[in-house]
DNA sequence: TTGACACGACACCAAATGGTGTCATACAAT
DNA sequence: ATTGTATGACACCATTTGGTGTCGTGTCAA
């Protein structure tokens, strides 16, 4: 019930580096206007705005408008999900995992 | 010295549902072919072989030539990279963080 | 040795992506 | 009342993406 609607995957959102930056943002600044948003980064306005419009699709960002400005802020509840499909990985790549395989792999001849 | 070139963003490798499809398949057979890989989808082989070129150069997955066909296997680590970026936010989505956010807003009137 | 199979390497294409610039409008400040 | 600021909504464009089909080659099996 409190999860947004989600129309945007949250691993496309996440995929854009200058998206991730926002993400940084946003994580250490509580609520920002976009034109200070804008302001970190060397592309224009629109490009910016677009960029968060997805980070909102995928329910990253949330918008208020106060006075003339439109002010964002972080909502990290949807990177569960990476979380989530992360953590089935997490025991192939620990450096036990290596060299359980290779035992494994020695003693299977 | 371990980790590979990184030719490309791991965040942009698992941005596609194709690909996350194929980290999992992988995840569980240890050395597939491509044809058998291939199998599991609508799409043709073409298709899947340059998701699996893309999976390569992000050092997620591993190729070797046996006989007339490639397998593959997979290589989990560089997802630490998305892991550790992942951290940094997880204090952002706890149940607690959210109730806290609450307070601290009440108490700003 | 003759097929059938598995694949890499293209060439090709439609649609999505990530930018730009412009215009109209709402708000702020003077 | 006027001027400048912040923004949304567009139209537009080059490049990338995610798929297709085809051709040539190496390999396995009969």
């Amino acid at each position: 019930m409190s999860e947004s609607s989600q129309l945007r995957d949250v691993f496309d959102a996440i995929a854009d580096p200058t998206r991730r930056r926002l993400i940084h943002l946003l994580a250490e600044e509580e609520e920002i206007p976009l034109h200070e948003l804008t302001a970190q980064f060397t592309m224009g306005r629109t490009a910016v705005s677009k960029h968060l419009t997805i980070l909102k699709e995928a329910g990253l960002a949330l918008d208020r408008k106060v006075g003339r400005e439109t002010r964002f802020r972080l909502n990290a509840s949807p990177l569960r999900e990476v979380q989530d499909w992360l953590a089935f990985y997490n025991k192939f790549w620990s450096a036990n995992m290596l060299r359980l395989n290779q035992l494994l792999e020695d003693e299977e001849e």
